[in-house]
DNA sequence: TATATTTACATTGTGTACAATATAATTGTA
DNA sequence: TACAATTATATTGTACACAATGTAAATATA
């Protein structure tokens, strides 16, 4: 019976694909609603809290990188969620805000997470014990750059 | 405090986006040694184990649609890996075989998933957890296909 | 201070990923 | 058996996602 390590079934890193997959499409579906795509409404979450921040910035938060987040930004901007602006001290750099109507969305997009969270239907201790679980792999992807 | 709801650190959603992608980003750096991108990758799991599929079948194992499938498919197929064949029965549906070269391809992919899998860095117990809430998840999301 | 190196973004090319739509073959039904 | 409805796949358009490369500004070093 060989290759057993082959199979889908036997596989972790399938399942967590295909769930990514799967959640992001039930919250697109609320999110298009509002004019955001996934992409985008991690980077508003990322800015709400900490804008202004620049590209290097909010690409580490989000585990992109640049060849994602400026064409990304450069539809948000064109929507009038945020402004880029190139820094004057440093002119390497640009920094990313938030505009009014970006501000403005704050609020329906407030409802969103607990309709999909409803979906996942976990318990509370579940919904801890997975989160951690996603928060230890990443970090331990992190430590393990090189191999 | 307002918006706690919406900051990264309190979604499940990120962590599970996050580290989807970098698990497929640790996958992308061997497979590129024999040829394969990671959906490639997961289509040929799919068709070592069962092959031969339709289309819609491949599609349905995988989570995904034939906007997606579709072109995978002429892809791997001009690569060699696989052969489609449009059904003699109902003209309609395409098989996916197999092809040798596929097949060779079988013995390196088998070397992969405990590299992989050793990044990781969880325990036995953790690694059964985590896969079991992933399907968990994945199932309840089924089940809510309406909302 | 001239030059090498580093840093911060941007661009290019390839490959997903999916909603919406189109098309052709098959099946159901009057 | 015509014709409507369904099914299976393909196409189109938009938006990621990243490796590799390019470019300009800033910093380090001789």
């Amino acid at each position: 019976m060989g290759y057993d390590n082959l199979k889908l079934k036997n596989q972790l890193c399938f399942p967590l694909y295909a769930c990514s997959k799967e959640v992001v499409r039930k919250y697109k579906k609320h999110l298009g609603k509002i004019g955001l795509t996934y992409t985008q409404y991690i980077a508003m979450m990322a800015l709400w809290e900490k804008s202004p921040l620049s590209v290097t910035e909010l690409g580490n938060c989000l585990y992109l990188d640049s060849g994602t987040v400026t064409p990304l930004l450069k539809r948000m901007e064109a929507d009038g969620f945020i402004k880029r602006t190139r820094n004057d001290e440093d002119e390497r750099t640009v920094m990313v805000d938030i505009t009014q109507k970006g501000l403005d969305l704050r609020e329906q997009a407030a409802q969103i997470p607990p309709k999909v969270g409803g979906c996942l239907n976990l318990s509370h201790d579940e919904t801890i014990t997975l989160y951690k679980l996603l928060y230890k792999v990443l970090n331990n992807l992190e430590m393990s750059e090189d191999e």
